[in-house]
DNA sequence: GAACTACCTTGACTCAAATCAAGGCTGCAT
DNA sequence: ATGCAGCCTTGATTTGAGTCAAGGTAGTTC
């Protein structure tokens, strides 16, 4: 049985083939996720300017690796990404998944080396934004300069949420919260916030959620039981909105 | 039995009631973690000249609160600082330690609101670094531009090392790498490696690490009874570093 | 210095998720 | 179409950490 992956139309499409070399910040449809400023179309033209937009990148692919000299940030253009790490006994820790809008990498300034590896979960395009032009453009722009804190701020807080999941949570409110916030994340680009398909493995689920395998397929299979969601292999369909809300223990 | 508390004389005195406010960033001995600038005088002097330094928080007084309006990060100079969300249902996690040289708040950045609690674990010093103030410099003072955004990327990269020890390791390997934390951070301030008075309790451990406070007790013990440590309540004394090492299965 | 409180430790028992094991699907390559 | 490899699911069993319970210790207040 086949499933319409958007009900938005042709917004974002997740297939293959349909990346626009053309695109630029001014009339990329994802500058609100992306870009949230308050730019002036002057402005807007500058940080054009030095944005790279290269060729796709293939399903598996990376964009950077763990101890690559940090040269640039990344804003994900269609596709998915996943950030991980590699762990001193070689198993993976997913840090993030990154969709359009999503802005990744960011956790190289630090070291002048990139902290993390990251690799396309799908055929993905990505915008590069060579981040010494980045420092010049917000030193002399003040919004980007703030926008640009703002960004870093987020991917903090994101972090110290996953904190709080793993430590806090049990498996059913961590997966539930995923789904949550994969929905909540897809709508945001005017997607389908009840529909979707899933770019990820259960095995980065698990790495992700620090569960294994089994565990993530088995909450699947418990919330298909209780008609919260419906899974079919990568489709989700959420049936029910609160039924999930109360899975994930979140307050509301 | 009494132990003495630092190794390097009257570096930093962990007691009550010595707490300089004449100090300035350009003689503060902590200026080499805290602002590792390659900075000019001059603007040093004009960094120092936006940093209010204010009376100390006694114990378990808040520097600031989730929720409140974001205004400032904050250096800690002398004490030790938790910063903790409260979850839905109640419980808190801690999402991090600092210690002095070390600057909390950066999570506030994003929603102009902040995103955690800070509290005083002892009796601690803070300067205030007011963000619009520091904003306005950083656009004219690239060094320092470059070193607030290496600050916050370095915030990213130790969560995503909390949220690695969560997701991947024992109770023992959480326990372990939090007292090798707090020992390399003590060298990098001219404290004792080796031997040092916690300034958290067990719950707080626990809540950090997201562990009971009965586990992170049994693990004390058991480093104690393999001789890793030396365990006087909140009174650590590492005999075995290797051990150590090895307990928090991290690589050399 | 007695009493109180908050913090810490230890033991016995329970349970959620990991591990081990096996089999089923899916989609790609031949 | 067939075979293969990777991915996903389900069941049985184990186990590490949580929970419950009780008692100890340290520091503070009166």
């Amino acid at each position: 049985m086949t499933v319409r992956l958007a009900d938005a139309g042709d917004h974002i499409v997740l297939k293959p083939c349909i990346h626009d070399y053309q695109v630029n910040c001014g009339n990329c449809r994802l500058n609100s996720i992306c870009l949230p400023l308050a730019l002036e179309s002057d402005d807007i033209e500058q940080l054009d300017n030095i944005i790279q937009r290269s060729k796709p990148l293939q399903k598996s692919q990376h964009l950077y690796r763990e101890g690559d000299e940090f040269k640039s940030v990344f804003a994900v253009r269609s596709g998915a990404m996943k950030a991980y790490k590699t762990t001193d006994d070689g198993r993976e820790q997913v840090t993030g998944f990154y969709f359009p809008g999503e802005i990744l990498g960011m956790d190289g300034i630090s070291n002048n080396l990139h902290a993390s590896s990251a690799k396309a979960l799908e055929t993905a395009a990505v915008c590069e934004i060579p981040f010494t032009s980045l420092e010049k453009l917000s030193a002399m722009m003040p919004t980007l300069q703030r926008h640009f804190f703002q960004l870093m701020s987020r991917e903090i807080t994101a972090d110290q949420q996953l904190i709080t999941l793993l430590s806090k949570n049990s498996a059913d409110e961590r997966v539930a919260s995923l789904m949550l916030s994969i929905s909540t994340r897809n709508s945001k680009r005017k997607l389908s916030a009840t529909q979707f398909r899933l770019p990820m493995s259960r095995v980065d689920i698990g790495n992700y959620l620090g569960l294994t395998v089994e565990t993530v397929s088995r909450v699947f299979s418990r919330m298909q039981k209780l008609e919260i969601l419906r899974v079919d292999n990568k489709e989700i369909k959420i049936l029910d909105v609160q039924g999930l809300q109360k899975m994930a223990n979140v307050g509301d």
